[in-house]
DNA sequence: CTATTCCCTACTAAAGCGATAGGATTTGTA
DNA sequence: TACAAATCCTATCGCTTTAGTAGGGAATAG
């Protein structure tokens, strides 16, 4: 399951791919248009500030954007960077691998299994984007 | 991510599978097979067994079988058992929804992607089986 | 200079995870 | 009937993560 912080994340997402080309975005806009607490919701934008999916500017007139196309920005890289591993194994993330401790992969038919099921999320998720948060 | 306790589920099942046919097998042997502490083992080989996936008995000769065909036993039902829901999001869990607090699903992008993700997962998770986790 | 806004560090309460402990219960066999 | 073998049950525990809260520091526009 994805955590409530990134949850929180798509929705200001959202919001801000809605808002995009206006003046940066308050997170305390944010927060009071999709019920988010307001300090919970700063540490998040600064987080994917930090992760170079967001620019920010300080001050009066600041607040937080998009520093890129929002269809160049795959989903699965917000949950690599709020959550982490997107694959239901260690043993079989492409981002965040780590082997078995006493299992050969080659021979692990829970490894193939769980690969299946990484590739066929992957499809999606590397496919979708931020534009794609937004119905039209 | 799965948790511990999944992957050893997944594990004791395959040593169920393999063994099949032969006499109930002791937790203490799939324990010392795959690397499991017996008495976590014994509590997670309990759980398969009050949601009908194995079937139990006690004393001398005692120990766990598989209850079904393994063919008719999807990874899905394991999963749900053990670590609950397959969604990303409770809005769209199929066997453990709980609806949004303040958002609309019917209008919701992230809702309705996180709902192909699901499909797409349950798609390869309900239609694969305890038997395609022995590799032949 | 001052109000505004982001930025940073630390803290906390509650829950979940990965076990472990200790014994109760059932069953086959001598 | 006694005993050993195995499951079954309840409780506990240390650790980490989650979901926030608190309080102020730093930059910036006007």
């Amino acid at each position: 399951m994805l955590s409530k912080k990134a949850q929180y994340a798509f929705h200001a997402l959202t919001y801000l791919v809605e808002h995009r080309g206006e003046a940066p975005v308050h997170t305390a806009d944010i927060a009071a248009s999709k019920n988010i607490s307001v300090k919970f919701l700063e540490t998040i934008l600064n987080e994917l500030r930090r992760a170079g999916i967001l620019g920010s500017r300080k001050g009066k007139g600041g607040g937080y954007y998009l520093l890129k196309d929002p269809a160049e920005v795959p989903l699965a890289t917000v949950m690599r960077v709020i959550d982490g591993p997107i694959a239901l194994l260690p043993c079989v993330s492409l981002n965040f691998y780590e082997p078995c401790d006493h299992c050969d992969q080659t021979r692990c038919g829970l490894n193939r299994l769980m690969a299946e099921v990484r590739d066929s999320t992957l499809n999606i998720l590397e496919n979708k984007t931020l534009n794609d948060l937004v119905l039209k």
